[in-house]
DNA sequence: GTCTATAGCCCGATAGAC
DNA sequence: GTCTATCGGGCTATAGAC
């Protein structure tokens, strides 16, 4: 199974850098060292090929999905922001290039619009964390909005500073500049040692983002 | 020239609806009611309609960028956030589709930064003359951040209700969900009469956008 | 499992008659 | 300006030898 899960990888990094539709299979097959025709092996279709990617999405989402508050409230909002930010940077061609495949394969298709509800529902739960822990002044009947709001500009934040004209790749912080624009939703209202800890850790996530 | 406008016409209609790749230019030839060849008259290559969009594009948001606070500082955002709706319906697949051509024309691709720079600046002077007028309760240092952060959200509301599973067609009521989506950056700061007519003038919108 | 060879299709673009 | 006819190329996918 070796050759098959390198050609998912390589097939993740090309489609990433390039674009799902810019990349044929026979440059795939090139990347991995391999021959068109063993690609065909290991996935009958082009599509198929795209569908064993989404199952990895899938996964790297649900594991996302368990980070719950406990401990540390500003420890695991650090660690939440570092989680889905490697997810819009591993599968980033998924977020973008939707249009360059029809539909996305029937377990991301059926599960996507729940999974941003569950995205909205867990970000309002460590925001409430840090609010009952008295490190952030929101009121409670505003913290979905904060939550939604905050899911949105994370979301689209390395495709805003594209368009933008700004470079997007490792090092270049653009992740750097998307978590401190979220921050910006709520900094004001933060206590001040958490603010410095959450631009602490955002500095880390940047840093880390550089080294991989 | 009419038939040169009628392609041009019909190819924005149809990139929106199906996306820039998904069009073939036997396609649109087709939907135009003309043969293949005589679309080829008409626009060289591909990239020459490509071009021509882009310069309509370019026409649209240079007059958007007009609208400039006076008179009426609420008439004046609601004029605003319905000109930038627009602007985001007649053009989606430009915003949508951009990994589906290489680049953008030469005027798109050297102002697109220069357009969303200028947009923050219209947000912030026209969000800072509702401050002025005693209607917004909004600190002067913040009212940048206020600026991004609402044009983000209104940039991508679309795009976002979209992987949410809903419908963005007209008259689905994504517009009016991605406008009260940025309304709730600020609206709790927001005289109550000037909140109620903002809501007001955003149904108008939403009807406005049906209808049409 | 891996290879070579090739089929079959659709696309962008051209040539040339009217 | 508009048409019909066609070319060359790249792509997904298949067939079959090793």
């Amino acid at each position: 199974m070796r050759t098959k899960d390198r050609i998912v990888e390589t097939a993740r990094v090309l489609f990433n850098e390039q674009g799902y539709g810019a990349v044929s299979v026979a440059a795939l097959a090139s990347a991995c060292g391999i021959a068109e025709g063993n690609l065909w092996y290991h996935f009958k279709t082009r599509r198929a090929l795209l569908d064993a990617l989404g199952e990895r999405f899938a996964d790297a989402i649900e594991t996302r999905l368990t980070l719950v508050p406990g401990g540390d409230p500003v420890a695991g909002y650090a660690r939440l922001l570092d989680a889905i930010i490697a997810e819009f940077r591993d599968f980033r061609f998924l977020y973008r290039d939707q249009r360059s495949y029809g539909e996305h394969g029937e377990r991301v298709a059926a599960q996507a619009p729940n999974w941003i509800e569950r995205t909205y529902l867990q970000f309002e739960s460590h925001l409430g964390a840090l609010a009952a822990a008295g490190l952030l002044d929101w009121p409670q009947e505003r913290l979905r909005d904060l939550a939604i709001n905050s899911t949105i500009i994370l979301r689209y934040g390395l495709d805003h500073y594209r368009e933008l004209g700004e470079p997007t790749g490792t090092g270049t912080g653009a992740v750097r500049r998307t978590l401190l624009r979220h921050l910006t939703l709520f900094e004001y209202r933060l206590e001040v040692g958490t603010a410095a800890q959450l631009r602490a850790a955002i500095e880390v996530i940047e840093a880390e983002a550089l080294a991989a």
